[in-house]
DNA sequence: GAGGAATTATCATTTTTGATATATATGCAA
DNA sequence: TTGCATATATATCAAAAATGATAATTCCTC
């Protein structure tokens, strides 16, 4: 896979072309930047785990977890499976988690923080 | 590597670890998140460039191409290295060019690799 | 060394966008 | 119907984008 970059001297179609990629990619990017969507991906990247599941986990009001799942619905990184009255969420692209494990990787090593 | 993955019945203060993590992941994807910077990062992945340069080959403005990536420089998404009054502008962390290869990867563009 | 041009950085402002909280609505099941 | 699980709407507040103006730094010439 190579990155579509511009270079000097690019007809201009091939430059909007390559823009086009970068505004669709940044648009996924920022849907996952956000603390509770990626704490979410982080417990449906081990098993899928319905809405009130999430709420527990993570002490958050049902609102806010529902909220944060329909963005990431939005963007298609999570699939829904409807069972009775619950639903659901699993990691919808492989590329997700992939994505998730080398951005972990990237953080500066786990300085102490004040809470 | 393994995600920081909260689970049911952990520890308050393991929770809040896991939740400061990914607010300094979503901090990095929050700088990732824009058009214009992923372009700029896929041109500095290939070689290091000076600010004109990337002005030139984005046809952008100058101030908006400086502050964009004074923003990337405030994330150390990017090296600066002077040469006469001009500067370079490099990747400055490798994770990122991976990254970008799994992100654009994952584009509806690339509907074959989905699954 | 003073003045000017080239290169890059920052500031100030307006407009957009996003986050959070509360309230309300929908869908399903007993 | 009632009650539970989930979704959406709305209001308020904060953050980020775009753009035009200005500042700082370096190099060159006199």
């Amino acid at each position: 896979m190579h990155l579509p970059t511009p270079r000097s001297g690019m007809a201009d179609h091939e430059l909007q072309g390559f823009s086009t990629k970068a505004r669709a990619a940044s648009e996924l990017l920022k849907a996952l930047a956000h603390h509770t969507r990626l704490l979410i991906l982080c417990i449906l990247a081990e098993e899928e785990k319905t809405v009130g599941q999430i709420e527990e986990i993570l002490g958050m009001q049902q609102a806010m977890v529902s909220q944060q799942l329909a963005r990431l619905r939005l963007e298609g990184l999570v699939n829904t499976r409807r069972e009775g009255r619950m639903i659901y969420y699993s990691v919808g692209h492989s590329g997700t988690v992939s994505l998730l494990k080398t951005l972990f990787v990237m953080l500066p090593d786990g300085i102490e923080q004040q809470g």
